[in-house]
DNA sequence: AAATAGAACTAGCGATAGTTAGTTTTTTAC
DNA sequence: GTAAAAAACTAACTATCGCTAGTTCTATTT
């Protein structure tokens, strides 16, 4: 067997020590496990034994459940975070390519199906474990996306005061798509997690918007 | 003192002994808590202390923590479905209000703002909780949903696949609206569960199915 | 008013949660 | 290869959970 020239992996991929993967596999259950139950359903227990683990292990990589659920938080949204700044740069420069920032930003999260439900569970206990920075971007996305609702034509078809509730109402069908899928499945027999499902909705979400928001009474490109 | 021809209340209010009274309020109590944090993070430690009573005393009225989060979702569910159902009937009898439908429904949750967040709860984890009876009315109910939103004109505006994907879009800027309502709150300052938020909303929701329904491209009747 | 049933209480059990201490094994560094 | 550091383990502590047993008080009935 041919030596290898460094026993650390290839360059690209920079070496990690192992406890680095093995945080990485926690927080991937953690991800899982809080999505589905919630922070207090869920148990260290359950996350140890799903990542192979004793339970006081986890320990040697984050120092309370609270850290690791805060840990679980910010690995997931800064991403979508970092979607939606880059979108309202891309607006600012003119680009208004609405299908584009749709199928991107559903792209990334049905990755990641879990994010929506670890929001969901966090908004209705009142966000009591979003950390003041997670806060602080949440409120500037949304008086964002508010704006770029305002200065679009959809003000022209909805009242001044309908346009928040716009925002919100788009808010909700993004996730709730992700929030309802495993009872939907469990219910119906039909996966909506799939790829397949994953470009329908897509799709629709973009008519959505375009009905809308459309300038003129747009129907969608079908 | 004229003897009461029973001994019992006004046959208009049918006497209650004093436990039912307390039963009612430990539901009224339950019902907030397990909304807010759902069934795993409630504990029913709180549930007495905020009804007036010690943990134990609990026990004179449900058998169990998991029976009292049944009878909670029992009877908040039950008058939804009644006037969903009853809505499905005006509809077979040729009755198309759709503004009045959507305002009795959102009144009628409105006072009972709970309701949606615990629907969301149980939804997120995955429905565990629900029992066969009520899995089976929200079948019924999605499925009636769908048949009458494929014999509407938004058949032609959609296209069929995107229908079930409708359904659940409305239904989830439904509840998203009573889910996000503490946080929004919180991050905004706005309340919107005062009457003047909900009207606003049930306006606004029935302009959204306007335009996502309507026969022509109708625009808001503002 | 006395008797009965209902509904509150105190005390405490068994299970399990998150967490800590101390030890052993494994990985990393020289 | 050896020493140090990291990360796994076992054992056990404390707190709290849902819940039961047994008792006392209160409301209802006759």
């Amino acid at each position: 067997m041919p030596a290898a020239p460094d026993m650390a992996a290839s360059p690209a991929l920079p070496r990690r020590r192992k406890g680095e993967l093995t945080a990485e596999r926690i927080l991937d259950v953690a991800e899982e496990i809080f999505a589905e139950r919630g922070y207090a359903g869920a148990t260290l227990r359950d996350v140890a034994t799903r990542a192979g683990l004793r339970t006081p292990s986890l320990y040697n990589h984050f120092p309370s459940k609270e850290s690791l659920y805060a840990a679980v938080l910010q690995r997931g949204i800064s991403p979508v975070l970092d979607v939606l700044t880059e979108v309202v740069a891309a607006r600012d420069r003119g680009d208004r390519d609405v299908r584009g920032v749709v199928e991107r930003t559903m792209d990334l999260v049905g990755r990641r199906p879990n994010l929506p439900r670890l929001i969901l569970h966090e908004t209705l206990s009142g966000g009591r474990h979003l950390t003041p920075m997670l806060r602080e971007w949440i409120q500037r996305t949304f008086a964002r996306a508010y704006q770029m609702v305002e200065t679009t034509s959809a003000a022209g078809r909805w009242a001044p005061d309908q346009l928040p509730l716009l925002v919100l109402a788009m808010y909700h069908v993004f996730v709730g798509y992700f929030a309802i899928a495993h009872v939907y499945k469990d219910l119906s027999g039909e996966d909506l997690l799939t790829e397949q499902a994953l470009a329908r909705q897509t799709r629709f979400f973009g008519d959505l918007v375009e009905v809308l928001f459309g300038e003129e009474s747009a129907r969608p490109d079908l």
